[in-house]
DNA sequence: TAAAAAGATTGACAATAGTCAATAAATCAT
DNA sequence: ATGATTTATTGACTATTGTCAATCTTTTTA
């Protein structure tokens, strides 16, 4: 099993070799490009990613060009355009590699496999919903509550390396303003 | 068992006469008053609330007095201080009931006897789960793609109910906007 | 390394939304 | 019903953020 997989289970679930080769089995690793396109606005997004390397964002596209950052994802992260992966229906939201990527990738219904076949394996997946759950409802407050001033402070707060690594278009769109009010913030505060 | 429980089970799983009993065993019921609160900012989540009739709404208070709703929680809908359920930490938020309202309502601990007892149990959890976690990533979507006035026009679309049955200032914080603006928005639409 | 491309900053102005205050309307309780 | 309280609307002004355009900087690539 993939070294980074395997960490991101110790502590939750133990596993037999034969259920070790069922999940070997179901996570495919991939190799993408910085800018590769992952999931394309209108297909279904069949795959959940495991992030080992790099970092992918899910956005959003409008008519006119414009584009929104609804999530990033991140070294031992999993993610993907979740409506999508959840209903198996069309996406509006595309993914793309922002880096040099490794990945391992399971389906839908290998998803649903694993969770059917390892005793322990939904509960894992359930509690890992829970804290993505609880991460998208702490968003929903900073968006509601915060000016893009607070909440750009609190970014740089809790995820620094964010600021280092992304170009400020992407941390903006993900924000919820534009460039040019971030590069503002930035020099102001 | 409450009927508007046994109709949220339906062709989602089907229980046994003993499973039945210890469902009911930990579901309490609980009536409230109009503006009751269920929950005040700094205790844990104990419960987690299914609304038989009525409405609750979980909001955000700061020092100023100012006040932001996370979740609006209708008729046959779960939904409680979710961070601090889950967690059993100190909830930054607050539940009220909106209405005079019927509840039945459910231990953390109690919720998990329950997953842990009753095979199918976990996977209806986790499944309502996925679509409460779709709805939270579409309205932070909205939040970061849409201005105000988009925003409630697509609230009257989707819950024209909800605007019928809360004041402004509750649709207003919900929003993310000022009641004054919501009072604008609806004149020029 | 130089040219080209992409990304970041800054200025000027416009648009959106917030705040404070006054008034009007609706709801509640006696 | 009626006075009291809460809720909603409107006006005037302010603050925040967005848009468009120009310039500067960094990164890529040939």
């Amino acid at each position: 099993m993939h070294p980074a997989l395997q960490q991101q289970l110790e502590g939750k679930i133990t596993l037999t070799t034969e259920q070790e080769q069922l999940v070997n089995s179901c996570y495919k690793p991939r190799l993408t490009k910085r800018g590769e396109i992952l999931l394309e606005k209108g297909n279904v997004a069949r795959y959940l990613f495991f992030v080992v390397k790099g970092c992918l964002r899910v956005f959003l596209t409008k008519d006119d060009g414009s584009e929104w950052t609804r999530f990033l994802i991140f070294e031992n992260h999993f993610g993907t355009a979740f409506p999508s992966f959840v209903q198996q229906k069309p996406s509006v939201a595309a993914i793309q590699s922002m880096e040099a990527s490794e990945l391992l990738m399971i389906s839908r219904q290998d998803s649903q496999i694993l969770m059917q076949e390892i005793p322990g394996w939904e509960t894992m997946m359930r509690m890992g919903l829970e804290l993505d759950y609880i991460a998208s409802i702490e968003r929903i407050e900073s968006l509601i509550t915060l000016d893009a001033k607070e909440r750009y402070n609190i970014l740089m707060q809790t995820q620094p390396g964010l600021i280092q690594r992304l170009p400020n278009k992407i941390i903006a769109d993900y924000l919820g303003i534009s460039q040019e009010t971030l590069s503002r913030l930035k020099s102001k505060k």
